[in-house]
DNA sequence: CCCGCGTAGTAATTCGAATTATCAGCGGCG
DNA sequence: CGCCGCTGATAATTCGAATTACTACGCGGG
């Protein structure tokens, strides 16, 4: 009686055009539209608009019916309010391409929180359904959510590469693990032959990739890896100097800012005495609350992650996992940007 | 087939567990738990955690009438690129207000557009109503969809100003007519006798609303309007300065800039030879695409739009919209920045 | 004359969950 | 014995749309 009596339904528009209910929805999806005078459809037609009769999405995909809706669920804010915004491009490559695709885009905002984030599965329900597919973002995932959607069958493509125990999951990423093994070969084809990778401990997909690039990349030219997992900048430089290293791949730019300033306390010059390349573009979550970028910043040499093409891919992955429910796996390439911070070694140590 | 073929329902939960799909349904929702054996309750419970049933939320909302979804209608795109991101604040807020009161969002990407902007009427039918109510922002509208859009008493509320010939309708603006009049005081207070309002000839409401702020105060004062219509800040600025004004109100910062380039041009200081206050925040649509902010911007007197709790409020109101369909129109106030564009006048000009 | 067949619909069913009406069984009391 | 009232559960209905099964009607050919 809320929403609902202002509500038009097909039986209502059906009684004023003086037909059944089934020809309405005949005349509405075109089907079999030979079994129907032309009178009659015009009729019904006429109806239809005059009343600003619209489809429940709830009677039609209840039914089994699609609706062009396509979910778009993020474990954390969608909007997000720092200027450097790690979404966005995502987002606005997934609403272009929603839109070149006629869907509209359903943004999970509903369920309540739990420890702070966002939840699938609240109050044992799964609200993607309401849409005909989905998308999930989001740097945390649930594996246990994860392996019930897939045990649902519903079809929902993930951004960023996720791998579930229970099977194949359908998702578009980045393609670290190329990334990062052409950045060792421009070091190389520079005269680099101590590249060292300053890596983290949390072994989440993208850590994975690109380590196992690092490692590729180190195996094809029979060097032995030199991997270092030290958090603290000082510690880790003093490391890496020690290895007698003249390369060195950072994950993030937060530690590569914090390597930046102990070289340049040791009088060390980048990238005169030592290249420094991120793996990838900064990721402002992992970053204290930076609003205004220093005007300082280091032109860092790195390569960039493709969010805005990832998010239409994702989406043309997702319409055609509809049709066909396969699960599909899709990798783009990362841009490399030479940036200020490689230069060839100094000195030519060949160990 | 695609989706929901691994799904499980009450029924079969029923039958596994031995009773009917009524016991089951009321064994989850405690209703007239007093009616049910603990032994059977507990039967079922077993049944409900070894099969991880969860509920389908469409046949529960099918039954509601209301499928807890808010539609969000922006005429243009909703992700922009640009970094001065006018869209942004708003649907922060409505993104958070709508999480809070346990709504969902729909973002309507689907239609067609007609001349580059999108439509709500495609096809003869409105796609909102798909949701429970929504709501319109964007700088452009369409009367005659407005007025379609009342007629069909559907619960929309707009967010910004918008006055309908056909009746009232629902809005969450910024109050621009106390903010100028708020502006002019303050302009008075310091000493400035002859201020003037630098205004577009194009006329919608926020334009008209900061006009009859002007005038009110104007009036108030007992001062003569001085309203300059002259789209070219160098003719501009000497129409202003020919009318003996010291301190000038703009409709925008992109105009405030021109007439603040003019006015070094001619040897005058800002704000000691004319102080100028912004009306409003920068609105990038109507700037070239600044994708940089220049590093010496600056610092102008000026009001914020409080865009983050408009969004917010325009939520609330078309929640009680639907409990109560009686059209609500709100006004928040703006906050004035004080900013380095005001000071005393240097001549005291009483003419 | 009646069967067959095409036409233009209508009646009935389906989806999943919630709710209402109903029913079976049992104890107690007149 | 029969009936009331209570308990604990089941059958039936509802929501809106899509689809299948079915029917009423008309026409033509055998």
């Amino acid at each position: 009686m809320t929403a609902g009596s202002g509500r038009v339904t097909q039986a209502q528009v059906a009684r004023l055009a003086g037909v059944s209910q089934a020809v309405v929805s005949m005349v509405l999806n075109g089907s079999d539209s030979l079994r129907i005078t032309p009178e009659t459809r015009d009729r019904v037609q006429q109806v239809l608009r005059e009343t600003g009769y619209t489809v429940d999405i709830m009677g039609r995909r209840l039914r089994g019916g699609t609706n062009q809706i396509l979910g778009v669920f993020t474990y954390e804010s969608v909007f997000p309010s720092g200027v450097a915004d790690f979404y966005r491009p995502f987002l606005l490559g997934i609403e272009e391409e929603a839109e070149a695709q006629g869907f509209d885009l359903l943004l999970f905002t509903s369920g309540g929180r739990r420890d702070g984030r966002r939840r699938i599965y609240e109050a044992g329900t799964n609200r993607l359904r309401i849409a005909d597919g989905s998308i999930l973002l989001g740097r945390h995932n649930d594996p246990q959510e994860l392996a019930q959607l897939v045990e649902e069958q519903f079809p929902f493509v993930f951004v960023g590469r996720r791998e579930s125990p229970t099977g194949p999951i359908s998702y578009v990423g980045a393609d670290y693990v190329a990334a990062t093994r052409e950045v060792h070969e421009r070091l190389w084809d520079l005269g680099h032959r101590r590249i060292g990778l300053l890596s983290v401990t949390e072994e989440n997909e993208p850590t994975l990739d690109r380590r196992s690039g690092y490692e590729a990349a180190a195996r094809k030219r029979r060097r032995p890896p030199l991997v270092f997992l030290e958090e603290d900048p000082a510690i880790a430089l003093r490391q890496v100097l020690d290895e007698g290293v003249t390369a060195l791949l950072v994950e993030s730019s937060a530690m590569a800012d914090g390597i930046l300033a102990c070289a340049h306390d040791l009088g060390l010059k980048v990238p005169e005495d030592l290249s420094i390349v991120v793996l990838g573009d900064a990721d402002p979550s992992q970053q204290p609350q930076v609003h205004a970028v220093p005007s300082t910043a280091t032109d860092w040499s790195m390569f960039r992650i493709p969010r805005h093409e990832m998010g239409g891919h994702a989406v043309r992955v997702l319409v055609g996992l509809l049709k066909n429910p396969e699960p599909r796996q899709l990798l783009l390439p990362c841009t490399i940007h030479e940036g200020a911070t490689t230069a060839k070694p100094s000195t030519t140590d060949s160990r």
